[in-house]
Formats: structure tokens, C-alpha cells, sequence
DNA sequence: GGTCGCTGATAAATCGGTTTATCAGCAAGG
DNA sequence: CCTTGCTGATAAACCGATTTATCAGCGACC
């Protein structure tokens, strides 16, 4: 059962092992065609396989990618993008060797001259959200960033067009007729760059539609259905004409809330009042009551791009991140605005 | 910017490079305490750390764990597992190479020969549900099954004790005064093991606290909220004698379902129906309106378990799987039966 | 003085490939 | 006949560590 080395294809085939190796490595040599033929005949027949470890030791690359980042565990986007990742990796014969640093730098610096030292042949470091941040020292140049940005350039990164995120969101809403459109915002304390990207949307939406956007509508939100409920209580209680009669919230978890709260007040969506999320929670967005339009993040297509250019599969501007369109998902919580027609049947009048 | 080799550290410190070796590996050999010192001393002022790869070659160990999982993306369940396992290599110097196999067989099967060709020290092999299926040929020896286990043994594994998870969920009905449960059961075409086992919870909790159990009240479900309202549905239009009053739903997405359909409908939980899910759903049990009671899958806690074995750490039966815990986790959708007590403070009649 | 035993350290083999410089053999050309 | 050039293949160095067998030097002992 002992593995089978290239020492043993060479007795086999009546050659050295110089000649197998060349033959099957397909290297520009003077090896002739009946010689090539046997050599991998015979090295079929034996099942050889050249073992990896030493042949890195002397070429010097490994067939392995470095995948570092913070927080596998506490996001379900994590999964889409590693996927994305992975799949090409495995697609062009590379693996995958994957640190969570749990959001510890020291973790993090560890793990990655860990991955240097072992002669990753490229890495990717991957955020569970979109960000910018410092480069961390030590990465190799060429290291890609997935759902983050370096703050000083430098490497090439993909993040979301949360711009253009947040302007389909309201688009979808303005669309529909409606012109008094909140925005629930992310409150949390360290606000992320994806929510002053959708935020900018929506505001350049609504000016080119010649809606003055109402202070009043802009209100904060902690990250959870709690606060979704929190925010839209506090948008319900303005004047009636003041109200919303559509809501844009940074993601399907306000947007959850915003639901349920609905439901509670008997509220109907989108009869009365129009929602649209974002993030496409699985599990989440389109199981709600009725099923969430909302804007959804590319994680896997993410993936799949910065492993790309990890394997140097495609080029990539080291200046500025590359933006990934994040399409609307439309399902059932959009609808014209309740003086727009019946809320039977709200096409009629279209 | 060269890398540091042994036999620069060997040079600098005026010994040869088996001494260093010696040294640095803390070898059974007759230096003497100064060369040691010295030998120490100058390696970590050139930083020299040796090269994995090298080593390898030579002690055949390469720090590395193959994890095979089929799905990484389409479950949020992943991650966690993933991170558990991955966390207890990190704290003991390892690397874990992860390859998704997306459910493809003959993926598998290459990912599992790529893996035992790159000498992993060990394997994890991982289901992103709990169940039984054949063993995989070619996976070495030891390999540990993590959230599933192989129909014939003979490999370590390790899976959430489902049965004592459906009866802590009955249990806590029970205990609450309830004597019309529901068990709103997983109806899609390939039920899992997990579904049998925490039926049969129901089940022996039932009957031990001297229920009958009611065929009526077993239904079947889709997996997803929709399924759940559906269920619940069926349920609410038995004659009032023989409706439920509290409901144990295979998991939280049938579970939210139902809280969904009580909302429409006007039902209170828990005052007019008490509700316990299953997952313990990453953003979807707690957040739903009132937060919900539900077991806790422990994904964590496995995937630990699955690397502490497969480094060695722990032993493990190959006989019959490791059970793990599944706690239940006590939030609000529980009260007591409507006839025990008033709504408003259930707790006075106790 | 020669042998033995011990200490401290090292030379060299090894892991399993890749790659470069070299070699044998043969035909052509001067 | 000797050189040159070409073809087909290989010997040997190399990658960077680990590990085993060996060695030098020295003191003790008979």
C-alpha cells in the first residue's frame, strides 16, 4: 500500500526518473513521442501521482490559497462568498486553506504569515461586511479583498455597489408612485460604509424625482427586527400627512420588524404601506408575510471574482475596489400608495 | 528579502545545521546547554522559522486537516460548525484545507483523494444536516464524521442527540400544563433522521406523562414558513375539543410559520398557543414577535468536538456516534394552556 | 600506552520530486 | 579520420528541512 514515486515509473518504464518527470510535467524537452507514450501508459497502469509536498519544495508553489477571515460563524454571508471562493479554487485544481480569526488582529497577523510561511500560492482576505480598512501588515501584494476595502489602495477588492443598491431600493418605491419614502438607517455604533452608500442612493433618488427628501423620514434603527419595530413606530407617529407610504430599510432584518409591526396594527403591505429591504436574507426575506422585496447582496459572485483574481484568472485595478451589481429582488411588499387606486386590485389604475 | 534558511542560522551561530535542528525541535540529542542557548538565541534574532514544506517532505506530518463538506453556502448552519472546528485547529497549530463538494459525489470523491494526497494529518467530514449515509470510499482511517454518521460505523462521529432534543421540546410543553401538542412534522420527500428522532421524543414524552398521543395531531409540513402556516391551519380547523394548545414545530422556519398565521389570525402566543421551534435559527428565533422558545442545535460545540478528534486530542468511539446536547433555549412564545390560568399573568395559578 | 567510554557535535543520507548540465551515439561535413 | 551538430535521454544538483550513523577529543583505567 505504499505510495507509488516517480523512482517506481521510471523502473517500470525502463527510463530514469528525469524522463518520466519531463514526459508527464509535459516540459519542452527532446523526449521522443513512443517514449512519452509509454511513460504515461506505464504511470497510468501504476496509478502514480507525484506527491505535492515535494514537488512544492522544489518549485516553490503549492497549489493552495490562503482565505483569511474575521467572523465565519456570526454571518450567514459568509457561507456564499466562501463558496464562491472555494468553487473556483476547486474548478482550477487549487485548495483552499481557510483561517476565521474571530476578529482578533493578533489572530489575524498570525494566521496570515502562518499562510505565508507555507507558501500560499495567493490570498484572499474576506470581511463578513462591506468596510474599509487598514491593510493589515504582512499580506503578500496581490492579496485580494473580499467585502472590504483597503483604506489606502493598493490591492485589488470587490465590494458591493451599495450605492447603487440603495438607489434601485428607493427606485422601486418611486416607481410604484410613491413619494413620501423613509429610509431606516443603521444605528448601530460603528455605522458601516454600506449604510452611508444606500443612504446617499436614496437621497440622490429622490432629488432626481423631484422629491425634497424630509429629514423626518431619515430614522435609526439597531440591526434587528426589535429595531425595525422601534423605527417604524417612531415614522407612524408623524402627522398622517407626514407619514410614509413607503419604507426603505438597510436590511431585511428592519425590514422584518417593520413587518411584524404592520401585522400587529393591522397594517396591510403592501396595500398600505410598501416595503423594500436589503441583504436577501436567506431564510429571512422570503419567508415573511408577504415575501420581502428587497436588494440582494452578490456574496457568491463576490467570492467567485476575488478567488479569480487570486489565481490571476482575470485583472484587476489595484486603485479603486470593484464595484458588484447587488439586483432587486421584487416579491410581494411593493405596491402604488394607497391614493393611487384600490387597494384590491392596485393595477387597475396603472 | 531572502528567506532565512537552517543553514543561515547554522553559519551564524558557528554550528551545523543538524545542531540547529536538533535544537530547535527539542530533540533528544547531547548539546550542550550553551550551544542550545546560542543556537536559540540566533534564531530568533535572523527569524528563522522553518519551512513547512520541507519539513513536511522529510517527517511526512504536515500540520494540515482536510474538511470535506457538502454545502457550505446553502445553510446557515455551516458556519458554525465550520467555525468550531476551525478554532480548535487554529489553537493547536493547524490548518485546515476546506474543500465543499456542493453536494456532487464525484467531487467528493476528488477532493477526498486530492486531500489524502496532500497528506493531511486527518479529516473531518461534514453533512450540513443531521443524517445517515454510506461511507465514502477512500477516506482514511479516523476520519471523523461531523453531523452525520456513516451507515456502517467504523469511523468516529459525532451528532446532535435529536431524540432528547424532541423530548425536551415536548417536555417543556408539558411542563407548562399543556395536554393537546402538536408535533407539526418535516413533510418534504427525504425526511431526516433528526425528524424520526425528535418525533419519537414527542412521542415518549407524551406518553410517560400520561398523554394519548392523537394521530390528529401529527401533521406534516414543508420546510419553510409558508409550510408552517399551512400546518397550523390544519391544525386550528379540528373540532375546539381537539385543536392544540401548545405546538412543537420540527423546526423555526415551520415554527415562524405559525407564529405568522397566529399573528393574521389574531391568535396570542403564548396566552392562546404556545409554540416550540427547533435550530435556534441564527436571526430568525429571537427576532421573531415574541421571541421564540425553541432547541438549540449545537453546531459549535460539534465541530470542536469533530477536530478535537481528528487531531487527536480525544478519543472517540467508532462504534456508535457521540450525541451532543441540544439545549433548549427558554424565551417567550411558552405559557401555560388558556384554561389553567388568566392570560394576563399566567404565573399566579401555578 | 592502548583501550574503553563518554560527550558534544556533525557529515551525510533521506524525503520525492524538478531541472540543468552533460553524455553517448550517430550522421554529416571538411 | 576528426570535428561538429543533433537527438534522445540521463546523472546529478537542488529544494530545505530531519535524523542516523559516525567522528573527534578527552579522561579514566588497567
Amino acid at each position: 500500500m505504499a505510495r507509488v514515486r516517480i523512482a517506481d515509473v521510471a523502473k517500470a518504464a525502463g527510463v530514469s526518473p528525469a524522463t518520466v518527470s519531463l514526459v508527464l510535467n509535459d516540459a519542452e524537452s527532446r523526449i521522443s513521442d513512443e517514449t512519452k507514450e509509454r511513460v504515461r501508459r506505464v504511470a497510468d497502469e501504476v496509478g502514480y501521482s507525484p506527491n505535492p509536498i515535494a514537488r512544492s519544495l522544489r518549485t516553490r508553489v503549492t497549489g493552495t490559497i490562503g482565505l483569511v477571515s474575521d467572523r465565519i460563524a456570526t454571518t450567514p454571508f459568509a457561507g456564499r462568498m466562501l463558496a464562491g471562493a472555494q468553487e473556483v479554487a476547486r474548478e482550477n485544481g487549487r485548495l483552499v486553506i481557510l483561517v476565521d480569526t474571530d476578529g482578533h488582529p493578533e489572530i489575524e497577523s498570525d494566521a496570515i504569515s502562518t499562510l505565508v510561511n507555507h507558501n500560499v500560492d495567493g490570498m484572499v482576505y474576506a470581511s463578513m461586511y462591506h468596510r474599509v480598512l487598514p491593510a493589515p501588515a504582512g499580506l503578500p501584494a496581490g492579496t485580494v479583498f473580499l467585502d472590504c476595502r483597503p483604506e489606502d489602495g493598493g490591492f485589488p477588492a470587490v465590494v458591493p455597489d451599495d450605492y447603487a443598491g440603495g438607489r434601485a431600493a428607493a427606485q422601486e418605491l418611486v416607481d410604484a408612485g410613491h413619494r413620501r419614502i423613509a429610509y431606516i438607517d443603521d444605528g448601530d455604533d460603528d455605522r458601516p460604509v454600506a449604510a452611508q452608500l444606500r443612504l446617499q442612493g436614496y437621497r440622490d433618488v429622490l432629488t432626481e424625482a423631484g422629491i425634497e427628501p424630509d429629514a423626518a423620514l431619515h430614522v435609526f434603527a439597531e440591526t434587528s427586527a426589535a429595531g425595525g419595530q422601534g423605527a417604524i413606530g417612531e415614522l407612524w407617529a408623524l402627522p398622517e400627512a407626514q407619514r410614509p407610504t413607503g419604507v426603505f430599510a438597510f436590511n431585511d432584518r428592519i425590514a422584518a420588524g417593520v413587518v411584524m409591526w404592520a401585522h400587529r396594527h393591522g397594517i396591510r403591505i403592501p396595500e398600505d404601506l410598501s416595503i423594500v429591504g436589503y441583504d436577501d436574507q436567506q431564510l429571512v426575506a422570503a419567508e415573511l408575510d408577504p415575501p420581502l422585496t428587497t436588494v440582494s447582496l452578490p456574496h457568491a459572485a463576490m467570492g467567485r471574482w476575488a478567488m479569480e483574481v487570486a489565481l490571476g484568472l482575470r485583472e484587476a485595478d489595484t486603485a479603486s475596489p470593484h464595484l458588484m451589481d447587488c439586483p432587486i429582488v421584487r416579491r410581494a411588499s411593493v405596491g402604488p400608495p394607497a391614493h393611487l387606486g384600490s387597494a384590491r386590485d392596485p393595477r387597475v389604475t396603472d
